[in-house]
DNA sequence: GTATATTAGTTACTTTTGTAACTAACAAGC
DNA sequence: GCTTGTTAGTTACAAAAGTAACTAATATAC
């Protein structure tokens, strides 16, 4: 007991950022999942065919650390609200293009809009910049140096 | 489709906090899962116990925001694996006093160590002025304005 | 060509979590 | 006192997530 040291466990960044995480996810989910039945994973899915364009279930995968059997069945709810399509791909007959339907892009829309304000409202509390190296230092914990994922060529709509 | 804007998901701020929370997470789950066979709540409630000395599952709960079931479970096994013990308080029955056991304390004091250095190798990235920025931004999100706990008296001893 | 390994995605099975209902103890009103 | 409401913690049941095994397609080695 006498190796006291001045490491405030209260203040462990995984610990922190679960908590975070967890809080804002929580609030945030209000609005997917009431409006439109979805869960996390499916507004996850969501979110990356609303900025992406048509993608695999494997290119998701790899972007979002999402396991694949998470995916897969977001994908069959999703596909079941009819919020997205889903295409073989006639090169590799495995492989699956996933895209999103028109009410499924109203449903993105809608809910991008939400999430800005969202985030508008949790900035609130901090200066422009920093919740820029907020958002910096996070995505910097994310992709430790050097796992960069590939560039994406956004689809020419822009992000929405 | 001509409602192009600026704001762009890929920073948003719950689906950043969750991607850097489930990493390190999940990096740090190995110390405590391979070891000492614990899930991820009963790692937190041990950590709680560690900093704050005996407490109620409820005091664990108002401090953490994890569930009261989650909790209660992991208090099982915990004690099952005769890593905390309870005691009713005679004040209140409804009650009980948590408190790690010498084998509990062992394990925790071990694992408060993996955390100091994992944190130090997350913190690498970073300058010091940075990190603790970040550390203060994620509590303040986590505390939004108001919402404060109670100060708490730590055990003489201090964190260890 | 054929055999072997790898990959995309799904399914079956298990573990964990969430929700709601429950028990037992206490508190407040009367 | 007794009735009503609240609180601490547990349990039962349902939903979700993790793991591993699987199918079908492709790639590689020979």
């Amino acid at each position: 007991m006498s190796d006291f040291d001045t490491f405030d466990l209260r203040l462990f960044l995984p610990y922190l950022l679960n908590q975070a995480a967890e809080q804002s996810s929580l609030s945030f989910q209000d609005f997917y999942k009431e409006r439109y039945g979805m869960l996390r994973t499916e507004w996850r899915v969501m979110f990356h065919l609303g900025i992406f364009g048509a993608m695999t279930a494997r290119d998701i995968g790899m972007r979002s650390n999402i396991h694949k059997t998470k995916i897969s069945r977001a994908v069959q709810k999703l596909t079941n609200k009819r919020f997205i399509s889903r295409r073989r791909n006639a090169d590799d007959l495995r492989q699956e293009s996933l895209q999103l339907t028109a009410s499924g892009r109203a449903a993105y829309v809608k809910l991008r809009k939400k999430a800005e304000q969202y985030q508008t409202d949790l900035s609130a509390e901090f200066s422009a910049e920093e919740f820029a190296l907020l958002q910096n230092m996070l995505k910097r914990l994310i992709a430790p140096s050097g796992q960069l994922l590939p560039p994406v060529l956004l689809p020419d709509s822009g992000p929405l």
